[in-house]
This record gives structure tokens, sequence and C-alpha cells, in this order.
DNA sequence: TATACCAAGGTCAAAGAAAGTCAAAGATAA
DNA sequence: TTATCTTTGACTTTCTTTGACCTTGGTATA
């Protein structure tokens, strides 16, 4: 077998035990333990974990530096979809809640967003509004808001 | 874990548990509590916290000296308080779409953040809220969001 | 008041620790 | 056999850590 299918194997390999989707390295650290030079780690990313494929990848240098390969979820606008279309016309505080919570717990949408979210959707905006309109409403918001984060 | 990283940790820490944005240390006394050169100190503070990256450094030498980091956001923090007390019970979807757009040019919300407050905010939300309520509705959901963006 | 000393913080350069680049040499597939 | 993909290694760049030496502010003393 390829050594660089190796490696980019162990990649995917840690990038799915992760929960976030998040594969992070030391590139000496990884290349002594295959017993190759660091830099056929750099050629693997960069034929095989490219943007055009899907990832994404960061580093650092010096002391402590890392090489961090994310998958790009492109099943962003799939999702954010599916999650509008199973709204239907009335959502409660705590179900909206939820939506929210695992979308940003999945990194679909940024912590910042996320709170924006919750707090839109939380009960006490809703103060003057007739209790049988509220799950309406948080609906309509609900799928407004996921509606402009499609584009 | 990088002895920097765990430096601008703990000023961080010191900065949101003061309620004016403030991190006060002392330089010697820190670096013997962590067991590192005092001038590691001064390296974390000029890569970290730059005024590019927003934040304010002040010191003094001598008996008593100290170095005090100050998070400059607090102007931000201050703009969204403002605006929410200027907004009163009640606001029209062209007041607020201004007031969105406003903080958007001047770079004190992403434009993410800017969308989704646009959306929120404009009348077709509200559809099945009667006409007299929805001023104020659009007032409160306005206020809790930027209420949340100051935190 | 002038001086000397001590207690901070500041600067800078060198050493160390990663990761990045690039080109040459070696395989492989068409 | 030529074009493309892999492997290797020398050299570069970036970030971190350390330590020697400098400057400044406060305080005690002649």
């Amino acid at each position: 077998m390829r050594l660089s299918d190796m490696i980019a194997g162990i990649i995917q390999q840690m990038m799915n035990d992760d929960d976030d989707g998040i594969a992070e390295i030391q590139r000496n650290e990884l290349a002594s333990r295959l017993g190759c030079v660091p830099s056929q780690i750099n050629y693997v990313i960069t034929s095989r974990f490219t943007p055009e494929q899907g990832y994404m990848v960061e580093s650092r240098r010096g002391g402590g530096g890392f090489i961090k390969i994310t998958k790009i979820k492109f099943d962003r606008d799939h999702m954010l979809l599916h999650i509008i279309n199973s709204i239907g016309s009335r959502i409660s505080g705590s179900s909206a809640r939820i939506f929210v919570s695992n979308l940003n717990e999945s990194g679909l949408i940024a912590d910042d967003t996320s709170y924006l979210m919750q707090a839109v959707l939380s009960d006490i905006c809703y103060r003057e509004v007739p209790q049988e309109l509220r799950d309406g409403l948080r609906a309509a918001i609900f799928k407004q808001m996921l509606a402009v984060l499609m584009k």
C-alpha cells in the first residue's frame, strides 16, 4: 500500500473519530511515527485534502505547531432547507431551541449566530403577543432566519 | 498546551471576570506563578493583545508597577447600549433597518449578523400579528438581539 | 535637596520548535 | 516512452521560549 494512501487514511480516520469532523495533527510527530519525511505529509494534504475536494486546512508553525484539516459542510444549505420544511406553521420555544443548538453543535452555524437566534426565538420577546399567536410567529421568524442563512 | 496560550487564557479570564473588561497584572508575579521568564508575558501581550486585535495596553515600572490590558470592544458595547436605550417601546421596520445597516457599516456587526437581524426585523415575519402590536414586538426583539450581542 | 538603591517593567537577540517550499529522483500508468 | 504521481531531502519561514541587559519610578538616606 502506498505511503500517501496510508497517511490519507489516518487523517480520514481521525476526522471520522472526531465529533466535529476535524483532524488535528503534528506534522513531525506523524511523520516519524510512519518513518517518512515530514514533507510527505504536506504532499498528501495538498493532493488529497484540497478545497475542491471539500476540505479546509489551517496550520501554525513554531513550538506547539499543528495542522488542522476540516471537512467542509456542503450539506449546510440542504440541512437548513430540510429544517425549514419540517417546521410547519407553528413551533414551540423548546423545539426551536433544540434545532438551533443542533445546528450550532454540528458546526453549521457560528456561536454568535446561534446566540442571536436563541434570543429571538425565546418567549420573552413575545410578551405582548397573544399566547395563541406565539408559536406561529416563532415559526415564521425562525424560517425567515434560516432562509437568510442559506444565502 | 503552549505556555503562551496559557498566559493569554489567564489574561482573557481576568478580563472577562472584570466588569469593565480590564485585566491588570503584575508581570513578575505572574511569571513566577507560571514558572517562566517575565519577558514571556511581554511576548504574549505583543503577539496577542495588539491594537489591531482590539486591545489597549498601559503599564508602569518601579515599585507597585503593573500592566493593564483593556478590551477596546467596549466601544461597541457602549454603542449597542446607547441604541437599546434610544429605541423606546416601539420601532418601525424602516428605522430598525437603518440602525442595523449603520452598525454593519461601522464594522460593529458582521455581515451575517446584519442579514439575520434585517430578516427578523422585517414585517414579513409578522403577518399574523395584528398591526397595532407589530412595532412593539419589533422593538422587543430588536433590544433582545442587541443585548445578546453585548455579552 | 541630591544621591543611592531597590523594585518593577522593557528590549532585543539568540536558540529552539514546528511547519512550508521546491526541485530532483523514483515509480507507475497510459 | 512519456506524462503523471510519489517520495525524499535540503533549505526557508514563522512562532515560541529564554536570558542578559536597560530604563523608569519610588523610597530611604546623607
